[in-house]
DNA sequence: GGATTGCCTTGATCAGGATCAGAGACTCCG
DNA sequence: CGGAGTCTCTGATCCTGATCAAGGCAATCC
């Protein structure tokens, strides 16, 4: 199996993403002319602040590693409001960085990129695509609320139960396991906690049976139903 | 003056979103052609649940009243995850309502309607709205990414004080008064606050000569610089 | 190997916002 | 006009998660 598919750009043969997300989303003879438009890249230096802004790009999608989109208060407080993993779309800004609001990654982070839609599609695909597109916006928004119903109305320990069920099911669908991607201190920006109060709600996660912790990314998923209920619906 | 302009059909003469919002940044030609294709509704049963289902459209721009989404946990918890004054854009939901996800409205709401993208506009303007769709949707993304970071890191004043500046930015750009959309329930639900809460912040806001209660839904900034101070940046 | 560093965990204390309780203010009706 | 009901505001108490502090563990570097 040395031998390249001739739809297959290497590329994509051995993207981490393959199938998943995005790309695997389209209809077949599109997802075919993607193949062939995308340039992987890492735009920027990973966790380093700013993109050097040389980089303009229309459609980006994760192929590798975890991209983080967080906001920092002028006096050092931290927040992050939106994650991507391999798979997923890394939307163009339009209005550039804004004042305290920054993209990171991870070390390992690989994105495919599309620099210019027009120039690589023609106009039926172009349309077709932009369609897709918009659509990932629409659920990406949806899943933007549900966080904002998360952090508004759950307890630590149901924000956690979340996080781990929703990270399943965009890392690891038919497993148990979730390897997570965040330190300690960034899911606590991320839930709107204390790194401390994170330990502590996995634990108390553990202790009920629902979880199993093999070191402080890996996470077993014991009871589905009952992480379910745990949190909070 | 009582005589309508060619261009502008009684309703959008008459629309308190008129000039501002989603319509007023299309480019002229495409504004024109909008005009004749929305169709004024209001397509369920203000503050009810579930809209019949029977509606169905592509795209609606709210034109009086406040739209409000928002998630219920089956314990009766609630959040409200998501508004529209108007002149801004309530896209179409692709996968209809989930479970415990609802949309409502003040009793007075009414929305701009375009049932169907296609069948209303040739394809080069079809495109044309669909990419200033999706710069919208991008544009909502941004907001609500602000809204978790301020859930996550700010405490209550300092939430309170963005909203007012918010509001008044999306209400009231030119002047000083905020007149509040909702009840301090409502805003407790967008907060992630109890009412109680909400009337001491707004009452520390007053004593701090920021902002000044004149009933208990009309708000005047005192001192918009000081109040973006004490909004944390 | 030993030291350093960063991350995670656990414990003790504290404070801020939730909760509980009750009193005005306003609207909607009869 | 009066009464019911809802919304808003204020006060007193409680509890949860933040804060402060310290120890464990693994990886990295000399």
């Amino acid at each position: 199996m040395e031998r390249e598919q001739p739809s297959e750009p290497p590329r994509c043969a051995q993207c981490p993403a393959r199938g998943h997300g995005f790309c695997g989303r389209l209809p077949e003879p599109l997802q075919e002319r993607f193949r062939e438009a995308v340039r992987p890249a890492a735009p920027w230096r990973p966790g380093g602040g700013g993109d050097g802004g040389a980089t303009r790009w229309d459609l980006a999608v994760v192929s590798r590693g975890t991209v983080v989109v967080h906001n920092t208060f002028e006096d050092g407080r931290r927040a992050i409001t939106d994650f991507m993993v391999p798979g997923e779309v890394l939307h163009a800004r339009e209005g550039g960085n804004r004042q305290g609001r920054e993209i990171t990654a991870s070390p390992d982070f690989l994105l495919c990129l599309v620099p210019n839609l027009e120039a690589e599609f023609d106009a039926a695909d172009c349309q077709c695509l932009e369609r897709y597109l918009r659509s990932d916006a629409l659920g990406h928004i949806e899943a933007l609320r549900d966080m904002i119903a998360d952090l508004a109305r759950l307890d630590p320990t149901e924000r956690l139960a979340r996080l781990l069920l929703g990270l399943r099911e965009r890392l690891n669908p038919e497993g148990r396991v979730v390897n997570l991607p965040l330190s300690r201190n960034d899911i606590a920006d991320l839930l709107g906690l204390r790194a401390e109060t994170v330990s502590r709600s996995l634990h108390a996660l553990e202790r009920a049976g629902l979880i199993r912790r093999d070191g402080p990314k890996k996470i077993e998923i014991l009871d589905s139903a009952a992480l379910a209920a745990a949190a909070g619906g």
